[in-house]
DNA sequence: TAGCAAAGTGTAATTGTGACACCAAGGATA
DNA sequence: TATCCTTGGTGTCACAATTACACTTTGCTA
């Protein structure tokens, strides 16, 4: 920390949240639509808003969280500052500042933090931004509002690098589950295709799923087992300082 | 990005640069001896400055560390966002900022930036905070001011997972070094041993240092091939994609 | 010239990875 | 009720990567 010097700004702060969801059209992300324009893709931001005062910068995020999907506590982890000056400043989202903020030329810096939610017990809100909220897949999202593609980049490069560390994708997924589906998740993820002996070989010798002894019903094929993760044993592997979970 | 709310803030924004150097004491860290009270080492604190309008995050990292250090263009990564509103609290904190800052109750949120910096090349600036800046073993840091040893281990956390997958290492050496220097620079980081044999194994599949065929000189044992960073050979293995240097 | 200190080198055992193909089970349908 | 369709589930082999481990070389110093 140093002396003071001129020309400091105080920029509004605020977090964005790049929320994955999953389900079998593969790896999702949770966008805000923007009424006005037409309806091209670059309309679509990131969830997010102001911090508060006194207010945690996680804390935050999980409140946008909350209001938006009706989840607390779940996994959340932040992916730095963005806070180039310019960036907000492409026409057409000066235009929407404009309809939207006080002080739409004040520089803001946001604190992005991207979080995995289970889709299944995802609620739409009521609040005044999860209204035109819509889960889009991943793969064809192409521009974004802002930098906010920029962040969602940020945010999947991070995924990726960290589920080949920790085995967060259970956060994407029911409580109960069938090998299939993680296997699904992991490639959509990765962006690549995954051997299914040699997946399920690694996931098997981990021993961080536990099969429940039944079986799938009703499904035109050989019925799954179905299998629930083992937090016990993944608290294990972590404490033992295993962090690699070699994908 | 939603509505505006009521209690929103307009905090100062810092950057705080966590800068790694090397020798043959082991890792480093540049701090700042904050002057009054008594030498505990809780005085001290990371370099940083609050950023100025108009000036990019990363460049007000850049400055930091040239008004610091002398040095531009070295390598710099974003560690991450820190804005607990009580981070600046700590009663000798708050003593400090009151003599330093013109609102010293004003809550600042920080964008932590880690660096490495070869030692050979760093030349102390005259600057008003070079003046009191020290290197200090990491090892031996166990407190520092507002929420720096935080920092500090969140620093030493992302670049023992960086130099799992990139050379980066080579930023902290000279330009003609040996390969025990290199060997000890990664016990360094990573807190513990490496075997000789195969470490200089990896090293040598990698390609990504070249011996000079020039030899140490004056040394009072077998002298040590002098070798030098290949660059294009990791420009090359970066652009295939390769990414686990599998430490 | 003896001794010291670090440099430099190879192999064997184990473990991990990647590629690959067939049978099983259940529902759907003819 | 037999056939077909779809997905579940399984083992092996070749190769690559990792670990553990000890002795000789070189140059300076005493």
């Amino acid at each position: 920390m140093s002396l003071n010097k001129n020309h400091q700004i105080n920029p509004k702060i605020s977090t964005d949240c790049v929320i994955f969801g999953f389900d079998n059209e593969g790896l999702q992300v949770l966008l805000i639509e923007r009424k006005p324009v037409s309806d091209r893709e670059e309309n679509n931001a990131l969830p997010g808003d102001l911090i508060y005062d006194d207010e945690d910068l996680d804390d935050a995020a999980q409140r946008v969280l909350k209001e938006l999907t009706g989840l607390s506590d779940i996994f959340l982890e932040q992916i730095g500052a963005f806070g180039s000056p310019d960036r907000l400043s492409k026409p057409e989202d000066k235009k929407w500042l404009e309809s939207v903020r006080q002080y739409p030329d004040e520089r803001v810096i946001t604190i992005a933090y991207y979080s995995l939610v289970n889709k299944n017990l995802y609620k739409p809100q009521a609040s005044s931004f999860a209204q035109s909220a819509v889960w889009v897949p991943v793969s064809e999202v192409t521009t974004l509002a802002f930098d906010h593609f920029e962040i969602l980049k940020a945010a999947l490069k991070q995924l990726r690098s960290k589920i080949k560390t920790q085995p967060v994708g259970f956060n994407l997924l029911p409580a109960q589950f069938v090998l299939s589906d993680l296997h699904k998740l992991y490639e959509s993820i990765l962006g690549r295709p995954l051997d299914k002996r040699n997946f399920r070989r690694k996931i098997n010798k981990l021993g961080i799923v536990e099969s429940l002894n039944k079986k799938q019903t009703g499904v035109p094929h050989k019925p799954s087992l179905i299998y629930k993760f083992n937090e016990e044993n993944y608290q294990r592997l972590v404490e033992e300082g295993y962090d690699n979970f070699g994908f």
